[in-house]
DNA sequence: TGGAATTACGGGCACGTGCCCGTAAAGGTA
DNA sequence: TACCTTTACGGGCACGTGCCCGTAATTCCA
């Protein structure tokens, strides 16, 4: 029921190297004032004993706070998507908590690139030893990247990469094996002569996510010899009334569509569209688990919801820095989240 | 950069109260030797300072190591399912040992029950200050319920339930909810006038998990009014010789059956059955995440499996009786876990 | 009223690491 | 040689909590 009597630790190293802790603690945080000689005997027994620094005297002796930013999309009227990755760093912070690590959130507007540029100018200037972000504007995120670069300050992404960066960690969708997921499931039934209708809701149009779905989509046809015809429609207005006039004039056009595949969360605004003008009979697919589309999947409107476990990624992303900071223990750079396949029957239990 | 200098902590409480640190220390383990006057002013004064203590250091000051038991099916080479929580569970014990947790993991065999009744006189000789178990055996998990409340040990169960026990927590599906999923995909896209098999192979009779999953899987067709009619077998041997004399007969038997539903992770024994006997137009679905399984889903036999993170479990069960050992800090009871969708195209990124 | 038993509490070390401060030794300069 | 700077290292306190041990204060009993 008692700990071993053993020497541990940084005591042992000084005994068995003939130095006081001190000169060992040098060593290990690297800090001058050790002869070369002295800091490879004691390099040699460190590696020698596997040494493994206690985290909790560590962190207990250490009064520094490693303060962690996070930027992300605000939640909008439209959609509360990004309420998820927020809890989920706000478990991670009450975990971390306890050993002193602090988090700040900054939030920017999704339509207005200009908030994203503002935000990150502040987390910036906040002297952060860790930074997590959700890329949604490419160039405003490749500078940002280059100055954390230059400030040695480790930054993960989540939700979309941005790939050639040196992020120490992408968090999210492998998004063309999700657009091949969608593709599978709406095909899974879809009758031969019908048509597929992509849509792709967004003010947007840098975007790149959606392009990498649509590929991924795309592909699956092409791979199992789909018959079926695609349309697609890019609609950049986002409130319904927008949404409902450009539908009506694709059904006018296409009489025969079976299904349809929304690239976002926005799915719920067709499943509005499809309900109101009695076209339930097509199969309806969209991404993520927020409340309007749970709806319309309880309503037998929506057919499948992917959706690629948000709040893990906000937590994960977190966690990845304290694995660096902290524990100084290796991340790994890409980390793709699994692709969920969420229905009527089986959404109670899905853990965002 | 550095944490506020107000009094914290213990120290504080005593500055406060005008006693010694030791006095208010046994106020929080509530130990004698305090009289009711000052005890009462103590807790007042942790009350009003909403005192959380420090979990670092009263771990690293705390010289007793904590024992966890784990009780888990062995891997077999029927299946190696239980590999998965295995790794939650050495997951969550690397996490722990930091805090001087220790875990010891007991394992039984599936097709005998002396072994788990064995293992089980073994967990509780041992002394454990907590316990995890996956209770497949009824009546002896029963006594030992029984044995760990007279003795006040926690204990949680994963991957099924004993309902009426007072388990500290269960961590897994709800196994009716379970099979409604599967009889959703199931007829998904299949034809009215074909029938549906519903397949559980097992040596064991009295596990209850089967007939939970079946319940759920017929409650489906009810509520939906499927007009397919559903056939089923029961086969109590695991070998592939003998399932395939049992299903060669279902088959002749019944020759237009047009999906077959597998209640456990052994469908990829009857996969193997329907490709060698050149069925592979028939709708599968089974369970679990393991290699056999995989290899048919990666082959286009079995279209689905359905898998209850087995890992996720292992770690989530271990964590709750950390939380309760050690940060003592309450646990939900029930924590159904997510029923995942597994397809060919998407189990690449499933994580166990 | 005296002594023993019991109760109530304080002092202080320990856990393993971080880090400030002091100082002996070594090297440099005139 | 005398004095100053630099280098190399040790002593020791602190972090917040757990808990042993000692002792003053109180109660008990004859």
């Amino acid at each position: 029921m008692e700990k071993e009597n053993e020497l541990f630790g940084v005591k042992e190293i000084a005994r068995r190297a003939n130095v006081s802790t001190a000169t060992v603690d040098r060593v290990l945080h690297n800090r001058t004032g050790v002869s070369e000689k002295t800091k490879a005997r004691i390099n040699a027994i460190i590696k020698e004993m596997d040494y493994q620094p206690n985290i909790l005297a560590s962190r207990l002796a250490s009064r520094k706070i490693i303060n962690l930013a996070a930027l992300l999309p605000d939640v909008s009227e439209e959609t509360d998507f990004w309420s998820a990755p927020l809890n989920g760093i706000r478990r991670a912070e009450s975990e971390m908590k306890q050993y002193g690590v602090q988090v700040q959130v900054f939030l920017f507007d999704l339509n207005d690139k200009d908030s994203f540029a503002t935000q990150i100018g502040h987390v910036l200037e906040g002297g952060f030893h860790g930074i997590l972000v959700s890329p949604s504007f490419i160039e405003e995120t490749r500078k940002f990247a280059a100055e954390c670069s230059r400030r040695k300050i480790p930054y993960v992404f989540i939700d979309s990469d941005i790939p050639g960066l040196h992020s120490l960690s992408y968090i999210g969708p492998h998004l063309r094996k999700s657009g091949y997921v969608g593709a599978k499931l709406l095909t899974y039934r879809l009758e031969p002569e019908k048509k597929v209708l992509i849509i792709n809701i967004s003010k947007e149009i840098d975007n790149f996510n959606y392009l990498e779905i649509e590929d991924g989509f795309r592909a699956y046809f092409n791979d199992n010899n789909q018959p079926n015809e695609i349309v697609r429609i890019d609609i950049r207005e986002t409130d319904y009334q927008s949404v409902a006039r450009h539908l009506t004039y694709v059904f006018h056009l296409n009489k025969d569509i079976g299904a349809a595949f929304v690239t976002n969360s926005r799915v719920h605004t067709v499943a509005s569209f499809l309900k109101n003008s009695h076209r339930t009979h097509v199969s309806l697919i969209g991404y993520d688990f927020v409340k309007e589309n749970v709806d319309y999947l309880e309503d037998n409107v929506i057919d499948f919801l992917i959706c690629h476990r948000p709040d893990d990624q906000g937590y994960r992303g977190m966690m990845a820095l304290y694995q660096t900071l902290v524990v100084n223990a290796p991340v790994t750079k890409q980390n793709y989240m699994p692709i969920d396949i969420v229905t009527k029957e089986n959404y109670e239990f899905y853990q965002n």
